[in-house]
DNA sequence: CACAAGTTTCAATAATTATTGAAACTTGTG
DNA sequence: CACAAGTTTCAATAATTATTGAAACTTGTG
């Protein structure tokens, strides 16, 4: 008897990938993004070439206008490319690899739908005239002010870790957390 | 003339504080949480006293039902507080005004909701035995241990910005980015 | 320019999520 | 313990969001 007969692998390379297009699916709807976008972003992460609308529809079993939907906004996320084929009409599509383009990405995306838009109402606000003799007015004035110096920090911090080169702030940040 | 006569203010404190429920609002659907939780946050962290159900249903225009299971939630998070009057059998509830604090409950939530149970699910795939003699599966797990590591790091970065005392880490972020 | 092989759009529909409101429950008091 | 004054639960419904799929569109080629 050999050795290793008796270690089977729990899961095979298939399922262990469609695994993990499930559990992007779920967390892709927990940050706010629809399950179908974070499983195709997820499919296209684990195949090592480039796959065509027709294969997404295929393996995640969507229609075509969802996969193309779904595909122009990772596009426009910049978290996957296009990849064109001499002599072929169809379009096949390949994911950023790298991990820290793929959080900038991320980072910029959701600062602007959850940080940005919220700052710009804010701004609005704070600067709104009032009676500075009046209590209730400075009370007011006052949580609208700390919750911009809160938006302004966090927006500076995120600027600065899409900014981020591997080499400076991100080994920064392994080093002192890791 | 008086010259201050020709420049009313544009809005009363009354409107502002409208405005904000509603900018707040609107933001917290970004968030991921509901509006009415986001309305609710934002009514009691402008009024300068306690609130009941009552008010909240009046001022927001929710029924009863509603008003309670939000703002128990709100209580499970930590964002707001229960004010018992004596002599009283009505509930009044205040927010919780320091914006430290308010983060750090919106930190760990989050976090909860999008990280931790995400992290789970990796771990358990990463450690999936393979063949490393198989260049596709190498791919594979070289993809999620990389997304681990980040995941990692940014858990950790958010648990010390969460632990963050007001001395320390924050004034040091403020001074960095401000 | 007609056609083939694709892609995109969008109105209709399905699925999901939030809200209502009435009934059940809780708790303090005479 | 009966009642008053609240709170909570949860099934039904409303509102929102995601998905389908067929029609319109695009683009390269004989």
């Amino acid at each position: 008897m050999n050795p290793t007969d008796h270690i089977p692998p729990v899961l095979t390379l298939a399922e262990a990938k469609a695994q993990f297009v499930h559990t992007w699916g779920v967390s892709g709807a927990n940050w706010g993004v629809s399950k179908t976008l974070a499983q195709v972003h997820a499919l296209l992460l684990v195949s090592p070439g480039a796959l065509s609308t027709e294969d997404l529809m295929e393996q995640l079993k969507i229609s075509r206008g969802n996969a193309s939907m779904t595909v122009r906004e990772l596009l426009d996320m910049g978290l996957v490319y296009k990849e064109l084929r001499p002599g072929e009409r169809r379009e096949y599509f390949i994911a950023e690899k790298d991990m820290l383009q793929v959080t900038r990405c991320i980072i910029r995306v959701r600062k602007r739908r959850e940080l940005d838009q919220m700052k710009r109402s804010l701004d609005q606000l704070a600067n709104l005239p009032g009676d500075p003799a009046d209590a209730e007015y400075r009370a007011f004035h006052a949580t609208l002010t700390d919750i911009q110096q809160l938006a302004t920090v966090s927006d500076k911090l995120l600027t600065r870790l899409m900014q981020a080169e591997r080499s400076w702030f991100w080994d920064k940040f392994i080093k002192l957390f890791t």
